[in-house]
DNA sequence: GTCTATACATGGATAGAC
DNA sequence: GTCTATCCATGTATAGAC
């Protein structure tokens, strides 16, 4: 698993990573991998081909890393606690952070749009299914989209990982903020059944 | 106002926000403007420094435009059709794109942070002073670190808009989820003193 | 599959005439 | 302040020897 094509995609990540998108070139990533320049157009065909390739590989391998913490979590609290857990190794590992990078390449770039559309679509589903468990008993249920609150998941998820790139105590602070969510649906999963049907009434009535 | 700097600020915010952060040359820029390359250099100095003061005015100038709405919300949900209605004009005008695009670059750019960071603070005052004013009297009011949650707020709106870029339609789903959030606040506050008290003393409970 | 060498475009930045 | 011209680094991509 050492051969060429896998030193390039290993080292396409570190250093898109490390130094962004900006600094992703063909020359950068050939020294980092330690092959020759002319061997990322002779396997991949373009940069744009590396970098998505490179890009779908390492987001399925994270996804199934994380597929048994997903399936352990089966509420609201849980899927924010492996959030956050994720959020620390990755800011080590940096695979969300190459995300972020292709993410905002692609909102100019149309090549790499679909393919980050795909991988991001990997991470939302693990979030949906997990929100389909864990919310389904909650008063909440059927107030939510659940697609719609899994997107929305995701992209607060990118969003602070870029935000803690440029202010890593206010990120902190974000995402304690976001854990505060958690104990809310706790304490309305925790209600009796009575004050459970009233609230289930009054938010019925609220959103028409 | 229509000189070579302000000619120029204006053509960066538009070359970023079409092209990317990546399409932003000087020669670019200069194109987009009108004007001969060489003065970008001799009026900023360096392309990162076009890039940040024309981030700085440009949000300044949003901020302004936008701080009559937010004065007027006094609450999470009012805050939310502010954000909605902001995240449309946005997408048309183009700032917040830009915001976005110099975020994903400060991440491997030291010389970008610290502005970007700046700007992105201005935005983040804003959102928390209107949170000052709408939690105070929620139940939730001391559940929540409003300075967290403010930022907690900014992120998420730069990461839909990142994901806008690539997943329209799952971007839209996600604000609907977002905005069924406030129709919960909405309830909560609607509630009377004997449900508030006890969800309030439940809330205590569970989140120490 | 891998290497060297190279073609060719674009980038940041500066010197010096006007 | 503005222009032309230019230096030099870096980028993508390919041809052709090994």
């Amino acid at each position: 698993m050492a051969d060429t094509k896998s030193k390039l995609v290993d080292a396409t990540l570190r250093v898109v990573a490390t130094e962004g998108l900006a600094g992703a070139s063909a020359r950068v990533i050939a020294a980092a991998a330690g092959v020759n320049q002319a061997l990322v157009f002779y396997h991949f065909g373009s940069i744009d081909q590396l970098l998505t390739q490179a890009c779908r590989q390492a987001t399925q391998a994270r996804v199934a890393l994380y597929r048994d913490r997903f399936d352990a979590a089966s509420s609201l609290g849980e899927l924010l606690a492996v959030g956050r857990e994720l959020h620390e190794t990755e800011r080590a590992e940096g695979n969300v952070t190459v995300l972020a990078q292709l993410l905002a390449g692609a909102q100019t770039d149309p090549k790499l749009a679909g393919p980050v559309a795909e991988a991001l679509g990997l991470w939302i589903a693990e979030i949906e299914r997990v929100l389909d468990r864990g919310l389904a008993d909650l008063p909440l249920a059927d107030l939510f989209d659940r697609p719609g609150l899994a997107r929305l998941v995701a992209s607060a998820f990118i969003g602070l990982e870029l935000y803690e790139g440029v202010d890593e105590a206010g990120a902190t602070a974000a995402i304690d903020a976001l854990t505060q969510f958690a104990a809310l649906t706790q304490v309305l999963d925790d209600l009796g059944p009575v004050a459970r049907r009233a609230l289930k009434a009054k938010l019925r009535k609220a959103t028409r």
